[in-house]
DNA sequence: TTGTAAGCGTTATCAA
DNA sequence: TTGATAACGCTTACAA
């Protein structure tokens, strides 16, 4: 391993010089000697030790990426909208400068670990963290940014996109194709998040122009019988035409059972996503959906991030993306 | 933040004690100061210090992953593929107790930078890292995991699958069901990679039953015309009715595509994957794959890498895991 | 069983 | 413009 020290014997300086040289405090130091030092710790190999830098700077250039995991069996990774954004956070992380560690984290211990361990610079927030944002920010003086997350706290920076808005944007395109008989089909609406927030955009919106959804038409993705039920919900007398779910991937799903129940998307059932991931303009028929914009995402929380570390009096602030239609072939006129 | 030193003096011993606790090494203490010292810790919030740790004792308790990067627009995560066996391998590597930090690289200064700037215990190569392979290893003596390398360097250890054996599974399954005229499609078969293998496996297999297929039915799943290309190899007189793709992703573009171009799944086209990737089942009609079973890799790889740094004499090894052949509903028999 | 001393590679601070 | 020194929080090696 190369060192400071080494560099600086090589060159016939201290270390404090390579060490200014090495940090670029170039004005620190005259335009010959940088150069020397420059090409010897080059031609030596030289890498800084992060842990050494982070130690006596009481300040590391890492930054940690935690993702909530109830459950074992879950993987936040296996659902293309969070690795997609993990992948683009990890980019743009990469890009300032900073390095990106992974944590799955279960309760406050874990995020405590996370944040402390490294002290890292700061940290992002991938899923729900609403028991223990009261007491992560109490303990915790390095940024924070959250993603879509509804706290009632406030005074936290948060990056969302407008969920409701999303809901209701696929209200009026489902409307608007004359469905009128309407479902929706997602995880069960935990509390305060963007589940719940998308469906009551949704059934606002409906509302509004004198539609209503009976409570059976709100259906748990998690089900087992989604063929089942899709056939009940579609082969009545008053049949459903039109189904809203909350991700993409669900929607899959529902392609799946509908194509097993013999219904066909979209002649038989009309069907509208969230989130347009990579592989919704591959599904047949090209899913229609609501798109958010992931890099769009990561980006902001990136800038976010490199803001309040370089500015601890920022203040909290809560970014609200923007949604737009995207309009595919999975939902028919009627 | 709370620091051995500050626990030492709470509880009136020497900061060597409390860091031999906080280690584990009960057996150099008694159980009495043990337990008091656990106990002082708990209730101060004490978490240890990695950099300083990783100083003191030159080890880390890091894992890098290392993403081959060649080129901005990439995005190795978006791959359904990639990031669930990213996430799988952070889920294991956490567990044993260590940390995982993601770093995109382009060239050997980006790889050289991530092995030596934390000094981390070990590395996992995801994608492709030939031309630099030999370097890298002489370099470092920490083990590194390379994943479905075929590098020509022996002695690295990697993990990977069979895949010229997947290959040939693929092509007796389709010959089985009556298929005689067959296409492959997937990315241009870059020098000694997975690809080369599956379509090596493929082909061989073709010949041993004595078909043959024609170099212009291998084609280049990048071209925009994916659908016209369809349309040509499935129109003719002698029509292709079977394609080999080399990953399930592609095989959900060459679904739209063929809905495109009115070919009907399994019906006018049978179509047999590689992965099975979680969207696979759901695709319409469910895509007949070959299977590879990722978080066994992953459990392999972080097995492997603990081994390795346990003992750095454990002699490089070549893991190949089995594939199988996953019958849906994408093949027919005719 | 416990403690002392030195040192890991770097940066902050002050002095020259 | 440069250098000496202390310190960051911890572990290793040795001594008591």
């Amino acid at each position: 391993m190369v060192t400071l020290k080494d560099i600086a014997e090589q060159a016939g300086v201290s270390s404090m010089t390579v060490s200014r040289v090495m940090n670029g405090k170039t004005k620190d130091v005259s335009q010959k000697t940088a150069q020397r030092i420059k090409k010897i710790a080059e031609e030596m190999g030289y890498v800084p030790n992060s842990s050494a830098r982070a130690l006596a700077s009481r300040a590391s250039r890492l930054i940690a990426a935690l993702l909530s995991d109830y459950d074992e069996e879950s993987a936040p990774l296996e659902d293309s909208y969070n690795s997609s954004f993990f992948g683009e956070l990890a980019r743009q992380i990469q890009k300032e400068g900073y390095d990106l560690m992974i944590h799955y984290v279960k309760d406050y211990t874990d995020i405590n670990y996370s944040l402390k361990s490294w002290n890292v610079a700061g940290a992002v927030f991938l899923g729900m963290f609403d028991e223990n944002i009261k007491k992560i920010q109490k303990d915790n003086t390095i940024p924070l940014i959250f993603t879509d997350s509804y706290s009632s706290i406030r005074s936290i920076t948060n990056v969302g996109i407008d969920d409701y808005q999303g809901g209701e944007t696929a209200a009026e395109y489902l409307l608007k194709n004359g469905h009128r008989n309407l479902a929706f089909i997602g995880p069960a609406a935990v509390g305060n998040g963007v589940i719940m927030h998308r469906l009551q955009g949704f059934c606002t919106c409906l509302r509004d122009n004198g539609i209503s959804m009976p409570p059976e038409h709100i259906i748990d993705s998690g089900t087992e019988h989604l063929e089942q039920m899709l056939e009940e919900l579609c082969r009545g007398s008053d049949p459903v035409t039109g189904i809203f779910t909350t991700s993409d991937f669900c929607a899959s799903r529902i392609y799946a059972a509908a194509y097993q129940a013999g219904l066909g998307i979209p002649d038989d059932l009309s069907v509208i996503g969230f989130d347009d991931i990579r592989m919704s303009r591959y599904l047949t028929p090209p899913l229609t959906t609501i798109r958010q914009d992931i890099k769009k995402k990561a980006d902001v929380v990136c800038q976010l991030l490199m803001k309040h570390i370089k500015n601890q009096d920022v203040p909290a602030e809560n970014v609200v993306l923007g949604v737009e239609l995207k309009e595919r072939g999975s939902v028919r006129k009627i």
